[in-house]
DNA sequence: CTGTTAGCGCGTTCAC
DNA sequence: GTGAACGCGCTAACAG
């Protein structure tokens, strides 16, 4: 018993249309998939059948498994949606690997894994995936993707075994960084970071839960950091929002506070900046404040973040262009982006 | 001769695997399902000669066809998706729906169709379609749909046949604003419209334009504004964002300008207020400014629009709640959302 | 140009 | 609890 069909109207298959038209199945197919010889009057035949039986074409289901293509990417990303969606960088390359994907005819299947351990990924009958900003946790479900010919590629993660890796260079960005505040004399230094966690906590960064995190980018930016001070703490965001920087910006600048601030995000940045201001602390006399990816937030002004612009949109680009290759059965090499110091005014010699 | 595999290893199949466990496939197959009566020592058997193989695990192609599911749910945005993720309120609406869509093991496949006519769409191994802010344009690839017996759900849609609809009182709702505006003395009011055509092309709102349009959604607004203002005029923008409110703001403030401007959403509406700012205009004393959507824009202050308030996400919500159904057998019912008029300061009577 | 023959890899009856 | 057989809907070979 079908759930959900209780009346099958007995929808036709492309051998009905084909015995409606008189012809074979073989001929019929080749009549709908446009490629291979066939004569007009005979694809109008089928075609006309098609139209009597209401037929809409041959079954996607059936056409992925007799091809072993499915036409589909999985992307997954660590994040809930509206997390991953929040964040302009993620929707910046998902941009650019639809442009190189869509062109080539595949579709992007989003998948989210919030601790599922990667079950649906394993059942999703995709030709490809992307893993966007994932941890390490998806380790089992790699497995079982390349037992299955799959090829993997990831953007920004822990490197893997047999997985094309399309990196960034998030350390020795924000060690740049790190050095354009040392060398305006500041020493006294605190970082907003990226969530550490799954769960989004927030909290001061410790150095247990820095072993613990699975977060690359986050760890990687720190790691950064800490090249240049290497004491550095801080506190960490529970998501990459301007909210979420303010929250964290009222938390480091009351008492004692640093002079300078490295925030793992614009919008962190943005928040920390805010926040300064709400607390009477100038920007960028009496705090500086970089940021991390270089997007125009919308009623910044009148701050200009100095900030590690990244190249968002051609890592997408890179990764859609290395599935494709990939699924042409070529091995594409692995790529690292580089992000470069844009100065704004929110940094300044120390006072 | 396979692109792509030269070297086949000769990927394990189930069979394979139950051969060497030396049971059937059938009993292999519920082993690896878990449903179904297998005796815990066979079913070790199964994973033991899995494993040796090296197998992942059944074919997710295989298992759609065999099922007739897929487990994946289509969903269809007219724009690109830079300009589809642009605007917050589809985010939050495809967080609604991966919010039902997730637990119910269903992922969502990106499919945006500039002008492909739903080529992809019907291509796809989708086991439903949701519309979102669709026009009448893909009549063809939903009729396939139907003829493959994909239910399809549409927000903020034309009507069609056989489509679910999840609807937005967007005229309604707009007239109601509209009426705050008059109740406020305003009587010369411009609009500034969401994208007319798919081109996204900027201009006057001209009536030709308006017959020819088939953007539900932008249509219904004005509607809904002309049931108050019957004469109003305006400009069509290139899309949902400050920087087209801007633009539209300036065209439509130099010269005699109006009282007062609805624009179809909060992006446009901040980007007018935005213009009159920069061209001396105070907000609201000398021009008052309605959005669309509610949402709240960083960056937006000290301005609170005076805006209506859709709830976006569950629109998402309702519409994976009715693709869930759908697929389960049942007819759900039609929906309709109302928006909420919130009064902020960017309305005020007329001077 | 068209028909015939085989499966793609799996799940699902049924019997046993 | 397990096995045998069949077919999901289509397409890639080859043969005519």
């Amino acid at each position: 018993m079908d759930a959900g069909a209780s009346d099958r109207p007995a929808r036709p298959t492309l051998a009905a249309v084909a015995a409606r038209a008189g012809v074979s199945p073989s001929t019929a197919s080749l009549a709908f998939s446009g490629a291979g010889p066939v004569s007009e009057s005979t694809r109008a035949r089928v075609l006309e059948a098609a139209r009597a039986l209401d037929y809409g074409g041959p079954d996607p289901r059936a056409q992925s498994l007799r091809r072993g293509r499915s036409g589909i990417v999985g992307v997954v990303m660590e994040d809930r949606l509206r997390e991953a969606f929040r964040d302009p960088m993620n929707i910046a390359m998902l941009d650019g690997l639809a442009d190189e994907l869509g062109p080539a005819g595949l579709g992007l299947l989003l998948l989210t894994e919030p601790g599922s351990g990667g079950a649906g990924l394993s059942l999703a009958p995709v030709d490809a995936v992307v893993l966007v900003g994932c941890s390490t946790q998806l380790d089992k479900a790699v497995v079982v993707l390349h037992q299955r010919g799959i090829p993997v590629v990831a953007i920004e993660a822990e490197p893997m075994a047999d997985v094309l890796s399309i990196d960034l260079d998030n350390a020795d960005a924000t060690a740049r960084a790190a050095r354009h505040l040392r060398d305006l004399g500041h020493a006294d230094v605190a970082l907003v970071t990226l969530p550490l966690e799954p769960s989004h906590a927030r909290g001061a960064l410790t150095e247990e839960r820095l072993a613990a995190s699975t977060a690359f980018t986050a760890k990687e930016r720190i790691r950064g950091a800490r090249q240049v001070f290497p004491d550095a703490g801080g506190v960490v965001a529970a998501g990459s929002s301007v909210e979420e920087g303010m929250i964290a910006g009222r938390e480091l600048l009351r008492g004692s506070r640093p002079t300078a601030v490295i925030a793992q995000s614009d919008l962190l940045a943005l928040g920390v900046v805010r926040a300064a201001e709400e607390l009477g602390i100038r920007v960028p006399e009496e705090l500086s404040v970089v940021g991390f990816d270089g997007v125009r937030i919308e009623g910044a002004a009148p701050w200009e973040l100095t900030t590690l612009v990244q190249p968002a949109v051609e890592k997408g680009r890179a990764a859609g262009a290395a599935v494709v290759e990939l699924l042409a059965g070529v091995t594409p090499e692995p790529r690292a982006f580089t992000s470069e110091l844009r100065l704004g005014n929110t940094t300044a010699r120390r006072a």
